[in-house]
DNA sequence: AACGGCGTCAACCGCAAACAG
DNA sequence: CCTGTTTGCGGTTGACGCCGT
């Protein structure tokens, strides 16, 4: 049901009309005799269940005969596209848990802007949400601090106060529940309550100096982090192991839906925690400036820059 | 109530790699 | 090897909803 959510919230399906002055009804009636008049725009309902049942019978591929096969007058890439995105039963929606947050900001410190890449390792969601995230959520804080989202300044405080941050949380979440495995938090609103079958596997261990949340997937491959305190020095590891649950399911992180956007509301709160605290030996352990001579970005200096 | 600015996200675009003939 | 087609990827756009004025 969550799979058409966006039409409801667009309110674009039932009388949206292309640029080219398309009714959208036209798109259910054709059976496409002419190849050219091709639409674009959002998708209806009924495309959807077109694309989505031609799939089911015949599989996925060949996507330009797939569209005129299937009776839509849309480009073999945008069937794809929508396909990959939005349709594929596997397909998570929904606000990224503070895991996957977590993952997302290791992941592009290690893959970069490869968005196909980190989206690999987190079964259900598409690079194209991944993107989205960072581009409206992370780069949002990077310019609130008025800094570039690739800039060493702006990766030293993911690394150092966000990650922390979030780990926390995660933490946080599982010493409110007595189970072991995060997969059976409490609170229903929480991101880690939702069911284990559709969170995919993420797992964590407690020792009193280190704390593990892994995830696994089902291509295949699990991501760990590694978090050693009281130094919160985050370590990942990438391995081949286990299996992710896949089945997805379109409630698959519907649970998580609140917003929970790893600094919002929280972002002036952490950086006025970390002053408060003194924290710099604390959070910014290994803050590997005097390498780079940059001793320009302290804890001053971003909290001056955040409070304008 | 009307308006404007902003954030979000689905969808499109252009390019390049991979593949098939 | 060459050429045309398909697929995959990252960047960008545009429509919509929300919120403040």
């Amino acid at each position: 049901m969550d799979h058409f959510d966006s039409f409801g919230s667009t309110g674009m399906d039932a009388v949206w009309t292309g640029p080219c002055g398309w009714p959208a009804a036209a798109a259910t009636t054709g059976g496409g005799q002419e190849a050219t008049d091709l639409r674009r725009g959002p998708w209806t309902m009924e495309e959807d269940a077109l694309l989505a049942g031609h799939i089911a019978k015949h599989g996925e591929g060949r996507w330009n005969e797939l569209a005129s096969a299937a009776g839509l007058r849309r480009t073999g890439k945008s069937c794809r596209l929508r396909w990959l995105n939005y349709l594929r039963p596997d397909v998570r929606r929904g606000d990224f848990t503070p895991q996957e947050q977590l993952l997302i900001l290791e992941l592009h410190f290690r893959w970069g802007k490869r968005w196909s890449r980190i989206a690999r390792e987190m079964p259900g969601r598409t690079d194209n949400e991944i993107k989205n995230y960072w581009r409206t959520r992370v780069q949002k804080h990077a310019k609130q601090l008025k800094c570039d989202v690739d800039s060493r300044q702006f990766r030293d405080v993911m690394r150092h106060l966000w990650m922390p941050r979030l780990l926390e949380r995660i933490q946080a979440a599982a010493a409110a529940t007595p189970a072991p495995s995060l997969e059976h938090a409490a609170s229903p609103v929480h991101p880690l309550s939702v069911a284990p079958a559709c969170r995919g596997g993420i797992g964590m261990c407690h020792s009193p100096e280190t704390t593990t949340v892994t995830t696994s997937s089902t291509a295949g491959s699990s991501v760990s982090l590694e978090v050693h305190f009281p130094s919160n020095q985050l370590v990942l590891t990438a391995g081949s192991t286990t299996n992710w649950s896949g089945s997805g399911s379109d409630q698959c992180g519907s649970a998580s839906a609140r917003s929970d956007d790893m600094l919002d509301g929280s972002w002036s709160e952490l950086l006025a925690r970390a002053c408060d605290d003194g924290a710099d030996s604390v959070v910014f352990p290994h803050f590997e400036l005097g390498g780079s001579g940059d001793d320009k970005w302290s804890l001053e200096d971003i909290w001056s820059q955040h409070h304008y």
